[in-house]
RNA sequence: GGCGCCGUCGCCAAGUGGUAAGGCAGAGGUCUGCAAAACCUCCAUCCCCGGUUCAAAUCCGGGCGGCGCCUCCA
């Protein structure tokens, strides 16, 4: 497929460097509260890319996402909260995985935590390697990048010492560093802080390293095919996991780098720092679906910035809604026989749909190809030309086109608990099937009103009545 | 100060040289006990100015407006 790499500014054929195995690597959460909705478009649209890696470009994937289980904030926030480290870490780490199944996130197939011991080892290891070519100063028993080592050093972010010397805001410099620029790779033990002593001094990993190690830990010999993460880790992370990675083997590090632009609220980019977040149970708790959102984040490119407003997640829900109703309208199908044109649209679709998502990941016009067949099939169902077979048929294209985009599985999922249990639901129907077969009119409308109360829409047909949720 | 992105119908959003996908909302219609729902149909010349070209929303230059990175951050 084609994806835009940002090491070098470009769309790019993408493939594996060797064989069918992709070795992808993606940054995720710093657990010191819960993620909101911004960090989850992230996961989402890598979570999308992840899928079209897999069941539309037939690779097989090894996806390594971490946990930052350790730094200033994780520190300071369990401190407050009087809990240890690991356990107050844990805590949010569940609420991830939680939130990431809430999503119908695929899980990577590891999600290593910085602070386990085979990662700190790895860590200290990559330090020591470091060290031995020459890349590193210590100063008060912390261990530092010397970026002047490095000659490649800024070629991801594009940012020269030019620029950052003329910016307004220099570094405040809590640790003696002999350029704005190098960074810490090892903190020195501080008092009433974790420590971890493997071989490079008693101290606790920079936040930068532990990408490195662990990636490469876990996916083997560099270059691996793929890093992906927010625009915001471009510089510095991204930047020093490149540094620590290729001044530790002496090779490139990935082959391709992938970014997520930002999801804004009120014209500014959601942050836990600017305090404008939303979470996932926020969104369910305001009556809107998981569904909803992870269509919401896939109706934009992931390099544009989202704009997220309540009404845009109210329209995302009505646009997912005409789909599941045009699902819902292929099981009263049921005339014989199949029709040649209708395989030739559906097959035009799948074609299309393909060749969006391999042209950097356009989820909004692969949309538009499943919105532009609900029609055309509406249509045809209309003038009698659809029939059970052609039916699969068209079945069988949105499977496909959802096991890469995910939300008519979710809505599936979230349709099975209705906030009525489905027996209740289907014995209202059926008794207001029979006050309207006895034409008593106002014993049905009363039904019909009662469980629209509860959230249960009602939908009559000459082949019977259907339910879905408001 | 440096680097980068963006500005398409009331709202959301594709398209990046060949004459504007799709969704939401709206209008009209079909269906219906009614209402709803569902379905169909209709609904834009692309922020402004200048240039290149047979041809530009798409390329170039200049404005205006918005956002981001350069500092923890998805």
């Amino acid at each position: 497929m084609r994806l835009y790499n940002t090491l070098s500014r470009r769309v790019e054929d993408f493939r594996p460097s060797a064989g069918n195995l992709v070795r992808m690597y993606s940054c995720g959460l710093t657990v010191y509260a819960r993620g909101h909705i911004g960090n989850f478009r992230t996961f989402t649209c890598i979570d999308a890319l992840r899928r079209t890696l897999r069941y539309q470009e037939g690779f097989e994937i090894r996806q390594v996402m971490n946990f930052t289980d350790v730094d200033d904030r994780t520190i300071a926030e369990s401190q407050k909260a009087g809990v240890p480290l690991r356990e107050y870490t844990d805590r949010f780490i569940a609420a991830f995985l939680e939130d990431s199944a809430t999503l119908g996130l695929e899980r990577p197939e590891a999600m290593p935590r910085a602070t386990d011991e085979a990662n700190l080892r790895a860590m200290t290891g990559m330090i020591q390697q470091l060290e031995a070519n020459g890349h590193t100063y210590r100063s008060d028993g912390s261990v530092y990048f010397k970026i002047s080592t490095l000659p490649q050093y800024g070629r991801l972010s594009h940012l020269d010492v030019a620029g950052i010397k003329a910016g307004a805001r220099v570094d405040a410099d809590k640790y003696s560093k002999e350029d704005a620029r190098d960074f810490v790779l090892w903190k020195a033990a501080q008092p009433g802080e974790p420590t971890w002593d493997f071989g490079v001094g008693p101290g606790r990993p920079g936040w930068h390293i532990e990408c490195s190690a662990m990636a490469l830990r876990l996916l083997g010999e560099p270059p691996i095919d793929l890093h992906a993460g927010g625009v915001d880790l471009v510089f510095p992370h991204h930047e020093n996991e490149i540094a620590q990675a290729e001044g530790a083997t002496g090779r490139p590090f990935s082959r391709f780098w992938m970014h997520v632009e930002f999801l804004n609220l009120d014209q500014e980019k959601m942050s836990k720092s600017l305090g404008n977040i939303f979470t996932v149970p926020d969104v369910l708790q305001r009556g809107y679906r998981a569904s909803a959102l992870r269509y919401l984040y896939l109706s934009v490119h992931y390099r544009k910035q989202l704009k997220f407003t309540w009404e845009s997640l109210d329209q995302a829900e009505e646009a997912l809604t005409r789909l599941m109703d045009f699902l819902a309208r292929l099981d009263t199908v049921t005339a014989p026989g199949g029709h040649a044109a209708v395989a030739a649209r559906v097959a035009e679709a799948r074609r299309a749909f393909a060749d969006w998502m391999a042209d950097d990941l356009n989820t909004a016009g692969a949309l538009g190809v499943m919105f532009e067949l609900v029609r055309a099939m509406n249509a045809a169902i209309d003038a009698g030309e659809v029939g059970a077979p052609d039916a699969a048929v068209i079945r069988e294209a949105f499977d496909e086109f959802d096991r890469v985009l995910g939300f008519i599985t979710l809505r599936r999922a979230e349709e099975a608990t209705p906030p009525v249990p489905v027996e209740t639901i289907e014995r209202l129907i059926e008794e207001r099937r029979i006050a309207r077969r006895q034409r008593n009119f106002a014993e049905a409308d009363r039904l019909r009103a009662e469980l629209e109360a509860q959230g249960i829409l009602l939908e009559d047909s000459p082949t019977g009545t259907r339910w879905k949720r408001k």
